[in-house]
DNA sequence: CCGAGAGTTCAACTATTATCGAACCGTGCC
DNA sequence: GGCACGGTTCGATAATAGTTGAACTCTCGG
């Protein structure tokens, strides 16, 4: 198999709920997951709705909410789909993800 | 009036989501949360239950927590009682609170 | 095979947070 | 009043997180 080009992503038991919190915590971050909970999304696809942000910066947030166990990564031929785990987070933390989506967006 | 030895706290509906998430996703004031969610304590209780804090680094916790409207903290005499403003949080973030302390700590 | 396109990683810098001692402030008791 | 006690605030330092350009990797199309 030629691909393989995998980030490690942390697995469902394992996910640190203070991990998920902090990675929620960033206004920018739950804008994303906000948007992630509607669709999966092209990296190129999650920059901010107003005003474009270098893709160092972006990858730098995906790489906090890959590795609290919050988003997937995962390579497409040449694009990447990003998408909300949310399975895996009701199963571990019920409730949770619902609550934060729920709760209206400043 | 003698009292007036109070802190600054937010009202319930100026709570911002994102201060929130970031003041329980520290695990120390998590495990404080935690104990505040079975009952109120006085400040000098809420060191944690294993090896002590300086006084200053709890104040700080406290006010990160405090600040985000997460507890209450007020003077009672010589005392301080510290509790967790459920009703608030509920009302702001309907389930939350709730998600939070369901899930298993680690 | 070479170049363009999509993204991650690296390294350096800045900004925010955590930690903790020391100074300070109210309150209650003598 | 004076003093011990419970806590917050201040100030300095250490640690962690955010931002970004440049270098690098991989994939596809010619």
């Amino acid at each position: 198999m030629p691909g393989a080009r995998d980030l490690p992503h942390p697995d469902a038991a394992s996910l640190v709920l203070t991990d998920v919190l902090f990675a929620l915590s960033d206004p920018s971050r739950l804008a994303l997951v906000r948007r992630l909970a509607q669709a999966p999304l092209e990296v190129s696809a999650c920059h901010p709705t107003e005003g474009k942000v270098p893709k160092s910066t972006l990858s730098h947030h995906l790489k906090t909410l890959r590795e609290a166990g919050v988003i997937r990564n995962v390579p497409e031929g040449r694009h990447r789909y990003v998408s909300l785990r949310r399975e895996d987070l009701d199963d571990r933390f019920p409730g949770l993800l619902d609550a934060v989506l729920r709760a209206t967006a400043d």
